[in-house]
DNA sequence: TTTTCAATGTCGGAT
DNA sequence: ATCCGACGTTGAAAA
């Protein structure tokens, strides 16, 4: 980090003081990062009040306002990108505002006792990279359709129909056409509702063409089960974490 | 917060010595944070890698562990509450495990640089009281059904069905069954498809029997009207910000 | 911009 | 523990 800036048990002056200098007049944007003792307002979508606690306020370049308690991976409260935060004192508390116009949302922030301030210019170009989402698992049926059923043929990848993209379509040995719908985890009842209407919208104008729909999927729940069968639809097990790679299992072992 | 303790900028050894003596063994839980530069590397439902880029590591009492970028509302890896964080060196590197054992997932950090490392007990008891979600709006219509529709009266709230709760259940004013389904924000297809499930179970074995469905929300997109129509279901607009309280335009434009 | 759907979704509640 | 649905979901891709 190029420039890391911070006070230690600041006063709620010298706070507003140093965020002024070091993120609003800054030339390069910076990442604020408040620890203290804080209530939160927020109106928007819903409305909510959060009483006096200790928690970690960051704001990021792009207006992302995220604020931790000591617990949980979701933010108590938060902005998404796009707010605009502004800094004053109010009632002799360092009060952050944080403003999204185009949502009409906003939260305020009140500290009454600031731990820590710091402000960073943070460089990271990285872009995270994955591998095992849904579009991986599509790939591989694509690659192989026999993983699914022996003379499988995929022909079209999101195939669209009046209700949505089918993820894929093709005939079976027999020619009958297929429809399957993929899930990266357990199964839904919406999955297996959207993977009906996908049949239903194919059938349109021909109502008794067979037409088979296959829900992918590495685990399904008893109900989703029991409505697959209901709805005529069909159920194969088909988890990436064994058919992309398989090395889980052992590598976990070793912590 | 009773005790902030932090390094300034310390070199990785420093850094491991000091998160050992104010984190690992505390007697007190602590709160860390590291700001620096750093690899990160996932494998459980699915894998990932992130190369170099300055981040904020953030984990949490619970085991929670939640890596920052510069940018953006969500961690760009992360563990949920229940992981468990070993710190040590690896390669001059100081490392983070993170090990989500009930999960069988895995997440480690290097750090090749380190700005800033801070501890904190954070003491944070209060709750965030939302006002205006599903359940308010719901409560709402409880209170006043003729907010729907003149005349019509509800007689029961999670009406059980084959498939799932029904949020509101009653009659119209000609006595004619009614069940709603409520939806804080836009409506989705699902919620026309879960509102249609809901119909077609309360019709079984008396297929013929007029029974409405209606879907609450405060916006609905054109295709998922056609879809309510297609199944001969209706749509009222309600939504919670002129029901359940109208000054938050007023407010917002304070900003 | 709006719509649609995936997500390492997370989280809470009920069974 | 599993299952189920809400979320101030967020985020990305396509229309």
């Amino acid at each position: 980090m190029g420039v890391v800036e911070y006070l230690y048990g600041p006063g709620v002056e010298e706070t507003l003081d140093f965020v002024v200098r070091q993120v609003v007049q800054s030339p390069e944007k910076r990442v604020l990062m408040v620890l203290g003792s804080c209530q939160v307002r927020y109106q928007g979508r819903a409305r909510s009040f959060l009483d006096w606690g200790e928690r970690i306020l960051i704001v990021k370049e792009d207006g992302t306002s995220i604020i931790h308690q000591p617990s949980g991976r979701e933010p108590v409260n938060w902005q998404p990108h796009g707010a605009r935060a502004t800094y004053l004192l109010q009632d002799r508390l360092f009060t952050v505002h944080v403003v999204h116009r185009k949502n009409r949302e906003r939260m305020a922030v009140s500290f009454k006792k600031i731990e820590m301030v710091f402000a960073a210019r943070m460089d990271d170009r990285a872009r995270v990279q994955i591998v095992g989402m849904e579009r991986d698992i599509v790939d591989k049926i694509m690659e192989n359709p026999e993983l699914i059923e022996p003379g499988l043929r995929i022909t079209q990848r999101e195939k669209k129909t009046r209700s949505g993209l089918i993820d894929l379509f093709g005939y079976d040995r027999h020619h009958v056409p297929v429809v399957i719908e993929v899930k990266r985890s357990q199964a839904t009842i919406s999955a297996a509702q959207q993977l009906r209407m996908y049949v239903t919208d194919l059938k349109r104008g021909n109502d008794k063409a067979r037409i088979r729909g296959i829900l992918c999927t590495p685990r399904i729940p008893e109900m989703v089960c029991r409505l697959l069968d209901d709805y005529g639809l069909e159920y194969r097990e088909f988890g990436w974490q064994h058919q992309l790679f398989d090395d889980q299992q052992t590598s976990l072992e070793d912590y």
